[in-house]
DNA sequence: TAGGCGTGGTC
DNA sequence: TGACCAAGCCT
């Protein structure tokens, strides 16, 4: 047959989700549901935002120790931003969690602690786009909104053949994805469609054997599914240079300040440092440190940010007095690991202390 | 609309 | 080893 009916690739896949369904922390599966167990809206919530362009695997440890400390939108509105990005740091994406916060404040203070149950009116909190506020809508609330995530885009790209490229592709793509949601189980559709694409329609070798939706699929009848989605070609990143300076005490403590509210970064903590000049020949040198000191070179580091590419000499200076500087924060060798510390800062501040934030796992050892 | 915005894993 | 990729949002 030339076309497979949108109905039956909708119950296709919604048999295959319930065999062959991961097992979530936030995910409430088919079976519990129908023991009548309903999703928390406030853990789908947190859930989506923290699965914005991050990992599975990487959102686990950080989705059950968020639940534990703050279990509900009450608790979070309590919390302050300091204590919300310190308990983010190493996840990325920092102004997520500065909308996350934002967003609880709203929830508690205008919605009486209920998130809205619409598409439309979750799309009107911060940090909550386009994909979150479908998601939310279709998951907590049984909305058939149209999901549509990078694993929908692939996988509805290959379904069709579509060989507009992207960005441009979202608009039919999202027009196909409203098409075979159900009205009946919206959320587990949704599910279903991210579960295939991070497990069967993969971007490189995907499994088309086990595949529930391989019959009608264009791409794969023209034996080159990994040909799709088509993307715009994107630019090349520019390398950034710049100094970073650990100043250690004489009790190991480290100097460190908070980054603007603005930019890259921000609300985050940071070593003293330069500028992060956009010429590769730029100043990198000890002329940029903060104040005098017996500054040795530590070596450098290189961190990859999305958009450019860091490359940082790292100076250290021991037995600092406290008092050559009124500005930021000493934070002893046992603060160091709860700071708000961005992975290019704890990057820097081990060239110059390897055992920084090394876990107290090897007290237990010995 | 395109660019800013992190990080870790994979091949 | 560098390039790509992962449940995007905001301006």
């Amino acid at each position: 047959m030339l076309t497979i009916p949108s109905f039956d690739r909708t119950d296709k896949l919604l048999s295959w989700y319930d065999r062959h369904h991961r097992i979530l922390p936030w995910r409430v599966t088919p079976t519990e549901q129908r023991r009548g167990i309903k999703p928390d809206p406030y853990r789908v919530w947190l859930s989506e935002i923290m699965l914005q362009q991050t990992t599975v695997e990487a959102v686990k440890s950080y989705f059950t120790a968020f639940v534990e400390r703050w279990p509900d939108i009450e608790a979070m509105a309590q919390a302050s931003e300091d204590d919300i990005l310190r308990a983010w740091a190493g996840l990325g994406y920092y102004s997520r969690a500065r909308n996350l916060k934002k967003c609880a404040d709203l929830v508690a203070a205008q919605y009486d602690g209920k998130f809205p149950s619409s598409a439309a009116a979750l799309k009107e909190l911060p940090g909550i786009g386009d994909y979150t506020s479908a998601a939310i809508a279709a998951i907590a609330f049984g909305e058939p909104a149209a999901v549509v995530d990078g694993n929908v885009e692939r996988v509805i790209s290959r379904l069709f053949a579509i060989n507009t490229p992207l960005p441009a592709a979202k608009v039919p793509i999202r027009a196909l994805m409203g098409d075979m949601t159900p009205p009946q189980r919206p959320g587990d559709f949704a599910q279903a469609m991210m579960d295939l694409g991070a497990t069967i329609c993969t971007p490189r070798r995907p499994a088309c054997a086990l595949c529930p939706l391989n019959e009608g699929c264009k791409a794969l009848g023209a034996h080159e599914p990994e040909q799709f989605p088509r993307k715009a070609p994107k630019a090349q990143k520019p390398v950034r240079i710049g100094a970073a300076f650990i100043a250690i005490a004489d009790d190991g403590s480290v100097l460190l300040r908070k980054r603007p509210d603005k930019g890259l970064l921000a609300g985050m903590s940071e070593v003293p440092g330069s500028g992060w000049s956009a010429r590769i020949d730029g100043d990198a040198s000890i002329k940029a440190a903060p104040f005098a000191a017996d500054w040795l070179a530590a070596g450098t580091i290189t961190h990859v940010f999305t958009h450019f590419e860091l490359r940082l000499s790292v100076y250290s200076a021991r037995n600092v007095t406290r008092e050559i500087t009124k500005d930021g924060w000493w934070s002893s060798p046992g603060e160091l690991g709860g700071e708000a510390l961005p992975t290019v800062m704890k990057k820097a501040i081990t060239a110059a202390i390897p055992d920084a934030f090394k876990r107290k796992q090897e007290k237990h050892q010995s």
